[in-house]
DNA sequence: TATTATACTGTACATATATTCAGTATTTTT
DNA sequence: AAAAATACTGAATATATGTACAGTATAATA
């Protein structure tokens, strides 16, 4: 697809406000209007434009049949979330076999965005509030700071834990709950895979 | 308002379906030929009986000038939820003042609906796993049971704790940390108001 | 009982609207 | 250098569309 001019851009804004205000397309007089054209041409020959593009659909005949093409969910704001059961062993892949089911959430719902949610085994993190079968909203990065809780995979095991970088070579995984103990990484021997750090937490009663 | 009839919730649900379908609201025509209507007057009379009525605004003149008016978001799943911040005094109720700000979340996010977050201060229920500043999705209902973690009111201190009925005059509310006393309530000498229930919890980090 | 609301058919018409044609001018692409 | 795309004005027109008017019939309301 062409790129859109910027008087082009104007008149698919036009058309975006418009529907935003009335609830229903522009006339061509309405775009020449708002845009300040002194022909119902002027807009006609920007719509085909558009139309050729790609960017909206035109309902020929019809009076104000335009429609705007949602390119890739466009204005839409929420999405489906996967929710991945966390094994003892095994790890918390996208892989279809390891969604228990979706759950359909606003994409900014926590500050930054993330990738799924993980539902928690175990109270290895107890004392941070983070209960068995509470959701983590899980954002894949490997920008990871001391003190993040990450979910971390060591061989084929995967947990919950305090991320605390002692030394260039060792990380150490701190839980919280004094029943369950440090766990101490020696990256030159081992090796410790960030699947992603929490940012989030859902809990359903 | 008066209610609307099953004919006239007919026109309206044909004129969301084909909004859906096409991005623009139907001609008197479109609906007669969608309903099976003989006469686009038949449309016309429906139109203006909803536009009374006021499910959709008709601009007068304008071609497809129709649109629906989103009444407590009409056929939206999605809605926006008041946060309301836990302080040592004072009731959590919804007016304006104690709202710090709202959060838009699908109506359906948690088991049953709720009607508020309450932001949580200190840390009575640390061992349930709630965290300061975490945002309990709060359930108003009178519909409480043993170990249903209630927000009451006592006086005018608000509190998060779990329920325990110990007798028809006596009720007992159980922080979850050892470092708090539980709150003996002798219903007959003192008035608890149980604002609701904790239905969820939401934590952003 | 009279009135109003609901629920239609059918015709008619003013106007709202899309759309074509004829120009002019500048910029971009081939 | 020619062709195509962009960016307009201005006028003309067929038709798409809202809307009023004239009816018929039933149910609900005052």
């Amino acid at each position: 697809m062409k790129e859109i001019t910027s008087q082009q851009q104007r008149v698919l804004d036009c058309i975006q406000i418009y529907l935003n205000k009335t609830g229903f397309p522009p006339t061509r007089a309405d775009i020449c209007k708002e845009l300040g054209f002194k022909s119902p041409n002027s807009a006609e020959t920007h719509l085909r434009a558009l139309e050729k593009k790609g960017f909206i659909a035109i309902e020929s005949g019809a009076s104000r049949g335009i429609s705007i093409i949602n390119k890739e969910h466009h204005s839409n704001n929420e999405d489906e979330y996967p929710v991945i059961g966390l094994v003892a062993a095994g790890s918390p892949t996208l892989a279809q076999e390891n969604v228990e089911r979706t759950i359909n959430c606003p994409k900014s719902f926590f500050d930054s965005n993330f990738d799924y949610f993980l539902k928690v085994k175990g109270l290895s993190m107890k004392n941070a509030g983070i209960m068995e079968d509470d959701l983590i909203a899980v954002k894949r990065t490997n920008d990871i700071k001391n003190g993040d809780i990450v979910i971390a995979r060591l061989d084929d095991e995967v947990t919950v834990k305090f991320f605390r970088r002692k030394s260039p070579k060792i990380v150490e995984l701190e839980p919280a709950n004094e029943e369950f103990e440090n766990i101490i990484v020696d990256l030159e021997h081992e090796e410790l895979h960030i699947e992603g750090k929490s940012i989030g937490l859902l809990r359903r009663n």
